[in-house]
DNA sequence: CTGAAAGCGCTTACAG
DNA sequence: CTGAAAGCGCTTACAG
């Protein structure tokens, strides 16, 4: 029923030597053999089993792709990148949904996984643990990885500091002094850097510009909408709430648009709001943003990856990317009241 | 470097066939010699070729998963249940990122992409060509999907129809008597019966109430949040606009409630909006929805399609998950003032 | 309980 | 340009 390559031989009239070779397009068989080849190929529906062939060549034509969650937006997206890219090329996607359950997450339980069953891995923002380093490494296979700089591989990535940053400076811009941050924790047990990173770009920025900083109006959420509301209402529901927000991340954003909501504020009259990554909810909700390319992201690093299984030395440089601001509805000028809310007024309010 | 079962054979003392046995936990093999095996095993890092066991055993433990975008909410989460359990139980994903445009799309270009390669197939919710049908049939290998009944494999799914029966219920239940509808469009070549069902259960239900649905209080968009703003805004800006509207997803129904807000609209007190989904978005939203457990769904597609490839007949039977209303603050009874805008008012007013 | 040997279906030097 | 043959690294009857 299912033929093999002696099938296509026969019925050609030549070896399977040469079937392969036709079939896979290399120099060297005449155009007359090579006609014949394909034309048995067709009739018997050959497709050549791609088993015999890894094992034969040595080369699967399967990059594992490995997340920590499927469902987030930005971890959908670098996917979608990357499997196009990866497609276009003729590659399959080995799809790893790992968790980030601390150490005990699937990627570190069973070496098996990727284990010469791919021709090269993409890391897809997820701080790997010294064992699993050591795994990659013994994998012996091009990796890159995306978001967080690495020693070991070359990475894809934004500014996470530089997001911030011009977050920050866009609503000093519109002349608040007073701004509040929402940032997104990181899992206890990882020293993932893009929080602290982006925590940083706002801290600094401030300073620069000679604003302080309270202690109480930067909170913290766990990067989830429904978190950032959370958050978002004990920051907001402060006496000496501040005129304006930088959320982490646009999921963070929306809950504290959500939060402001509640507490009967008008963005951005009352309050104006940023987030971070232009995620398709920010544009519908009119929500200002710094944009990360992320579908973007997710093809470049393909593409280094893919140049590296054909043999380019990448070393481990970084392409970091850049982040644009995009301007909705959810930032302005402050409420003319704050200006003469300062920080002198601010404390006797409490 | 790379050690093979030869070299385990050999620093065990035992021959080949007994290290495949030993290591992959066959009866018949002594407990001595078993454990020779496994210190051998590990002292030289051994892990099988699965390229090797595959052309050897026949079987991949490999699991094609399909779907037309694995950005989409509802196709992030069946990807995600499918995964979990694909993992639990020793199989890898290979994902099929194929889109969705037309005939075009990449499933069809090339037969190459699944065959021999895989021990199952799951089809997320992709209305499926004749071409396509059949290479899936050549392929040899159990296919459950997800989302529409088939003829031809078993389908895990949820009632269409009832969705959008529960939730104009809801909005009749709350006094409302003239309700919009803002569907979702199919891909013109694609003939996926969710948009028709869906549709089919707000105008079954409104007429089984002796409730009059109007042409234009019936408006289609794309599925996205985006689009539901555009034909919400539609919907709601007429001066016969309804008091309620039913969504066929939450995406849509976040758009209608962007476009409610944008038109200074009150939800509920204006208008009353339901979607279909239980999106995150919703929950933080406050948007009434009618629940569909999207992972639960990959998960049970999954275990049947395991219990193919273990052996068991399906048939092709549709397992239907049941639906659950889950009020939240978007809908109420409504305005007061609506109890008289009954039709005659309605033809005056225009 | 264990081993020798065939076989899975390709690819790839090596000859010619 | 083409073919015979070895080899990729396992698994699996078949004997014993």
């Amino acid at each position: 029923m299912v033929s093999r390559i002696e099938d296509v031989a026969q019925a050609a009239g030549v070896s399977t030597a040469t079937v392969s070779r036709a079939l896979r397009g290399l120099p060297k068989v005449s155009d007359s053999t090579r006609a014949k080849v394909l034309k048995a190929a067709a009739d018997l529906q050959y497709v050549a089993s791609p088993t015999a062939s890894s094992l034969a060549s040595g080369k699967t034509h399967v990059v594992g792709v490995v997340v920590p969650y499927v469902t987030r937006w930005y971890f959908a997206h670098l996917i979608s990148g990357a499997s196009e890219v990866l497609r276009e090329q003729g590659f399959h996607v080995l799809l790893f949904d790992v968790g980030d359950e601390g150490p005990h997450r699937a990627l570190l339980l069973d070496s098996r996984m990727l284990f010469k069953r791919v021709d090269a891995v993409l890391i897809l923002s997820l701080r790997l643990h010294d064992a699993e380093r050591e795994l990659l490494r013994r994998l012996n296979v091009p990796v890159v990885t995306v978001g967080v700089p690495d020693d070991d591989w070359p990475c894809v990535r934004i500014d996470d500091y530089e997001t911030t940053r011009q977050a920050t400076e866009h609503l000093i811009g519109l002349g608040h002094r007073h701004i509040g941050y929402v940032g997104g924790d990181t899992v206890p047990s990882m020293d993932f850097p893009t929080p602290a990173d982006r925590a940083r770009g706002f801290r600094e920025t401030m300073q620069r510009h000679g604003l302080t900083v309270s202690a109480h109006s930067v909170v913290m959420g766990d990067w989830t909408a429904v978190s950032g509301r959370e958050v978002g209402r004990e920051l907001l529901a402060r006496p000496d709430r501040p005129t304006a927000v930088v959320a982490a991340s646009d999921e963070l954003a929306l809950g504290v648009l959500a939060a402001a909501r509640e507490l009967g504020l008008a963005v951005p009259a009352d309050v104006s709001v940023i987030g971070i990554d232009d995620h398709e909810m920010a544009d519908l909700n009119g929500l200002t943003t710094v944009a990360q390319p992320v579908v973007e992201q997710g093809r470049m690093a393909t593409q280094l990856l893919l140049s590296a299984v054909a043999g380019h030395d990448l070393g481990h440089e970084v392409a970091t990317v850049p982040t644009r601001l995009v301007v909705r509805s959810s930032t302005a000028a402050p409420p003319a009241s704050a200006a003469a809310v300062a920080e002198p007024v601010r404390a006797s309010a409490r």
